[in-house]
DNA sequence: CACTTTATGTCAGCCTTGTTGACTTTCCAA
DNA sequence: TTGGAAAGTCAACAAGGCTGACATAAAGTG
């Protein structure tokens, strides 16, 4: 151990070992490495569909929140409406979301999934959960535990609030 | 199948119940938010310099592997050669990329940072690093190991191999 | 009622970053 | 000497981000 990397100081605690750059560089690769496996299965699908990750995003957060608004997804995607108008647009003429006038607030859209909706979401979290599933099993969990903990610091505040309200909500 | 089709049904154990759908959804959703956080802060700093997170994937891998060929940082970072290109194209331009013909086999490209190059790679890595500080920090040495160990579980085996031969390598 | 704000949609155009396909150059190795 | 691997280039294209401008309907406000 000892030095690794340009930026290392003795540090007080041997606890503290898991700080290093080196540490830290790992982790970082970590993530690159498993989103990339994260994303994968559903990608595989998708294609088969035409779609992209922007539609399988769209489908997993409707499917979440049944009547959620285009404001509302906005918020949780972080992108233009712009961009996810495109992509609603083809989720819809394709009969796969369901988009209803609002009965409180009339300008408001609410997003539902069809049957047909339903029928692809299913498909691709029961790929993306498939894998998950594989991971936190082998992992056991406690891991798990650390795991969520751990991407759960790494948000930025607004989108941890958002997580957390999926957390409660339902 | 029995349970985790819809909903929740009685698991066999207590223990299992990390492996229920709706958990295995939240953390579906801690890596999508947590994603986003974890790229935020390079992707800021890479808009000032009119890059984006290709560039940054390149300048990490170099540094991380000096002397690396172009083919090997192919095989890591999944994209086809032409896109890759683009990308050290540029920073070959802006002299932060250097690429020496192989000794050995002169058909090679070995990439090398410049000092230029080192000193981005730098800001990156110490902004993403910094986040990543803080929420090691803040989950402690054991959900810091289960973050790590799930992440490795979730990626594909050739990535994992890829991951693993870091890990070792110098 | 008039005015403003909000929610949504849409058009046009731009950028990054991925793709495929075709082709060339270099050069190692059988 | 010839085949094929490594690298690079050019062209064309697509997804999915972005900005800006503008339209519409509905809600809210004075």
């Amino acid at each position: 151990m000892s030095d690794r990397g340009t930026g290392q100081t003795p540090v007080s605690g041997e606890t503290l070992l898991f700080l290093t750059d080196d540490q830290l560089r790992r982790g970082i690769e970590a993530m690159f490495f498993a989103y990339r496996g994260f994303t994968a299965d559903p990608d595989r699908i998708l294609q088969e569909y035409s779609y992209g990750r922007a539609h399988h995003r769209a489908v997993h957060f409707i499917k979440r929140s049944p009547g959620t608004t285009v404001n509302n997804l906005l918020n949780i995607l972080g992108v233009t409406k712009q961009s996810l108008n495109r992509v609603l647009r083809a989720l819809i003429e394709d009969g796969l979301v369901e988009s209803r006038v609002g009965k409180q607030d009339r300008r408001e859209r609410h997003l539902y999934l069809t049957e047909a909706g339903q029928e692809l979401e299913k498909e691709l979290s029961e790929a993306q959960r498939g894998r998950m599933r594989a991971a936190y099993r082998d992992a056991g969990p406690e891991a798990v535990a650390g795991f969520r903990q751990v991407l759960e610091q790494i948000m930025d505040p607004e989108m941890r609030r958002h997580f957390q309200t999926f957390k409660e909500g339902s």
